[in-house]
RNA sequence: GGCGGGUUGCCCGAGUGGCCAAUGGGAGCGGACUGUAAAUCCGCCGGCUUAGCCUUCGAAGGUUCGAAUCCUUCACCCGCCA
């Protein structure tokens, strides 16, 4: 029996878009270990839920026996690559320093846990930093400027659609892809890296660093770009109700991540879960017939949650979000929830405490984060989008009632059909 | 350096002296219908002590009874020419 070819597994989920020589590549990956990289720009403190395809990728490469390498773009964040729209604003190295430090600790269970537990090769994390701020200005147009056309760099669609746009682009962006192509460069002589995988937005970039690589090597390296991801609706992955939807927890708590992929709709679980779950093909095919013949049991949508949710964040995390979506979704009467259940499904979902006596319905709306303001507030209410405790509230500008506290001195806020926050008094002790 | 064009609410984009808190589209939010879905329909979408008031149209000044709209200066962006 043959091992299972990584490459066929990769198209079978559908994580291949478009790739360098494949056979090449093929042959590479069958002949012995292949050392990869895929490279993260810190241009947020956090990666979001868009990024775990790349991590779908460098794990089931991993799997396969390769050595991955995790690299964060300390160097690339402070120049930010072309997007279509418009110019990136700058961020400072102060800034850009942190993030890669909090990227590069939140991204380590993906790789490093299979190393520990599987006995699979561990990752190599590489800062771009490191070879990029030591370039002198000479050294950068004299070794790297000269094997560039900028012909073939005005090509490379980033950059057109931005020369064509109004709001064109400056020097910095438009030297971005010189900078990535060079880490692949410095990749390949420091660890004999030979494959980079990547977004397809990236893939001119990507390509800049095979081109690189043979120019100044004389050797062919290979790429693989994932397909990119967009909903049923066009709109992009990862933003629910206006905000990302982040791997950090403290950005995005587990419930509202878990909570994110049990929302998805048919069309795009179906799509998605090839790409994102790791589970057998077999399963994978059950979980979509399911989907197809009754989809209102979300079965995929709930599978999907659970995997990526213990994925991200851990086990603990998945039985807290369940709970907590059981708990506040449930048929249950919120008052026959035992103040434990309900301390810990609020949490999950979000807590506001009020030191004193209880302000309007309104207000506790407003400093719960449900609504942005109180115009906001009172807007929703009169809309009767506006719920204590399951029930529509009519009036905001009264204050809550004794009788509405439930147990563990509890009122459950809630926004629409699913945006739950917890409110609970403190009393304040006397000074 | 010269000439021209531009900077409007989350995004795109109307608006060239009062009828402008500012048309329209997208995104977003709420309701109805559902399956914690999609589609559809209806409503909302600067803030506040909300039948009223306050602050917005790159920044600062000015003209005017009145300015997003006119003038001046500054900043930034785009294009053509040098």
């Amino acid at each position: 029996m043959s091992t299972p070819d990584v490459v066929d597994e990769l198209h079978r989920r559908g994580l291949i878009a478009q790739s360098t020589d494949e056979t090449a590549l093929r042959a590479s990956l069958a002949e012995g270990t292949v050392t990869y990289y895929c490279g993260f720009d810190p241009t947020a403190a956090s990666l979001h839920v868009g990024h775990l395809i790349q991590f779908m990728v460098l794990r089931a490469l991993q799997r396969a026996g390769h050595q991955p390498i995790v690299l964060v773009g300390g160097a690339t964040g402070l120049i930010g690559d072309p997007r279509p729209s418009a110019e990136r604003t700058l961020n400072s190295p102060e800034l850009v320093a942190e993030w890669v430090e909090r990227i590069r600790t939140r991204v380590a269970p993906f790789l490093d846990r299979p190393a520990a537990e599987e006995g699979l090769r561990a990752p190599v994390y590489v800062n771009n930093l490191d070879w990029t701020a030591p370039l002198s200005a000479i050294d950068f147009l004299r070794d790297l400027g000269k094997n560039f056309r900028v012909n073939r760099m005005l090509a490379k669609e980033a950059v057109s659609a931005r020369l064509n746009s109004d709001a064109g682009i400056s020097y910095t962006e438009f030297s971005y892809q010189i900078l990535q192509a060079n880490d692949f460069r410095e990749l390949f002589e420091r660890h004999g890296c030979t494959l980079q995988t990547g977004g397809s937005d990236q893939w001119g970039n990507i390509t800049a660093g095979t081109d690189l690589v043979r120019r100044t090597h004389a050797t062919s390296v290979h790429a693989l770009g994932t397909p990119l991801i967009t909903r049923a609706d066009g709109t992009k992955i990862g933003k629910t109700e206006g905000a990302t939807v982040w791997l950090d927890p403290e950005l995005t708590s587990p419930y509202r991540f878990f909570q994110y992929w049990l929302g998805l709709d048919d069309v795009d679980v179906r799509a998605w879960l090839p790409l994102f779950s790791e589970r057998p093909p077999e399963e994978v095919a059950a979980l979509l017939a399911s989907s197809q013949e009754k989809p209102q049991a979300r079965e995929a949508q709930r599978a999907l949650a659970e995997e990526l949710t213990r994925l991200v964040h851990g086990d603990d995390e998945v039985r807290q979000a369940e709970a907590a979506g059981r708990a506040l979704f449930g048929r249950a009467e919120l008052s026959d929830l035992s103040p434990d259940t309900l301390e810990a499904a609020l949490s999950e979902a979000g807590v506001t405490t009020v030191e004193g006596e209880w302000p309007t319905l309104a207000a506790l709306f407003q400093q719960s984060g449900l609504c942005s303001s109180l115009s906001d507030a009172r807007r929703t209410i009169k809309e009767g989008g506006a719920y204590l405790n399951n029930a529509r509230i009519t009036d905001g500008e009264v204050v809550p009632e004794p009788s509405d506290v439930l147990p563990g001195g509890w009122l459950v806020l809630r926004r629409g059909r699913r945006t739950v926050a917890g409110a609970r008094q403190i009393v304040s002790t006397r000074v």
